[in-house]
DNA sequence: GTATGTGAAGGTGTTCACAGCC
DNA sequence: GGCTGTGAACACCTTCACATAC
């Protein structure tokens, strides 16, 4: 005979702590999971659909806007699960719809962000955020290279990788850029999640190893490349 | 992300056409669906072992090494779609599992860039590939901004935009990276897809509309930064 | 008629459990 | 003993179909 619904006993750390932090993540979750791109997609479409003078839009014209063969079902469902404020046989009021999803994405406040790393990825970001995302504000600069150092960028001065935890304290940031070499990363992450933060962007291609709190995005150019060459070859 | 298999050009929609590129389709894919990012961290973490000197690696092993609560079935689930080549009891050969995943990444071989928008981003990832990605080679370089044009990056002219047309064909660049603003990037796709391009790596924070033989990948600074957000909302 | 919202069905990816082999 | 390889179970995400509301 066979002994049913066993209680899991005795399983592997890694594989406890995994189970563990799954299940603080959907608790946190609730609502979203691996819908929150698209979320953030449709959420810069309703801006440009509302700048353009459009306010009601339909599942389907919100579909053709994002584009990416997403179907206007798939946003229905995803749209259902934050709440009902469609209007059947109408659309959405985009203007409501867009500061419900802003609110979700957490775009409805401002961020501070801390940059390590200043060579030309970091300038790359530092320009592109400043000039095209109001929401987020870099409030902090290092670097290591001598020449760069107590130069300023925008008015914030970059200060010396080793000022840290000297500066960064004081300044609030919830967010850190890494665009420093791989062997830095690790090193560079713990130091910043030391000083409060919780969240991080890393361009460094390597896995962080960092407390299951702090949520971490990875960007890796290398990767990317080679999903091209994949289908390419 | 993956688009589904559409056929591109309607020339005889019969059951039996629809059934031939499906099946295509599904050869071309066959082995490898959403895991090719993961393979690609496989890759590199062989990369490493062998490199220090590892010579058999376990599923677990590789599994640790990798991180990102990937686990050993997982890997082995993966590495098992390519075929058998790991021994029980034992483990996989490191240098053979490296190379059988170059080969299905299409890492076996050189590949060339043309780069178009040479600000920070274009800036920092050529600089990227140039001193840690040996295969990826910058064939070509175009900016509108007058300053820039003429001038060479480690032995690379770069040409004015309106040049593509004339320089391009000739480079044999498979792969494009679009480091314009959005308001440029669907025509600089065009463009470069015209001139023989099959693989695109998109930073403008936009969708492309291309044919489906077109590979896209897209990097969106802003969406990551807003999941981020969203987890600290 | 039109478009939303949603349970149910269908697919796809991951995990389990264990057979097979060293 | 150890570790791979894999069908089956499971969980998840997407699509379908249609009830519901304007």
């Amino acid at each position: 005979m066979r002994a049913k619904a066993r209680p899991s006993n005795g399983r592997k750390p890694t594989a406890q702590r995994q189970q563990a932090s799954d299940a603080l993540a959907r608790a946190r979750d609730r609502v979203l999971i691996i819908s929150l791109p698209r979320l953030f997609l449709y959420h810069r479409a309703l801006e440009d659909a509302v700048h353009g003078g459009l306010a009601v839009v339909t599942s389907r014209v919100l579909a053709d806007r994002v584009g990416r063969g997403i179907s206007s079902t798939q946003v229905r469902k995803d749209l259902s699960s934050l709440g009902n404020f469609g209007r059947r046989g109408q659309g959405y009021d985009a203007t409501v719809l867009v500061n419900k999803l802003g609110r979700v994405l957490g775009l409805d406040r401002d961020w501070r962000i801390a940059i390590v790393g200043f060579g030309y990825l970091g300038h790359a970001l530092a320009t592109f955020l400043e000039f095209r995302e109001a929401k987020f504000h870099i409030a902090a600069i290092f670097d290591q290279e001598p020449s760069l150092v107590g130069t300023h960028w925008r008015g914030v001065r970059i200060g010396h990788a080793s000022e840290l935890e000297k500066i960064l304290p004081h300044l609030g940031c919830s967010i850190g850029v890494i665009t420093v070499p791989a062997a830095a990363a690790q090193s560079v992450a713990e130091r910043l999640v030391a000083c409060g933060v919780t969240a991080l962007l890393n361009f460094a291609p390597m896995t962080l190893k960092l407390p299951a709190r702090v949520t971490v995005r990875s960007i890796d150019l290398a990767s990317e490349l080679s999903i091209l060459t994949h289908y390419l070859a």
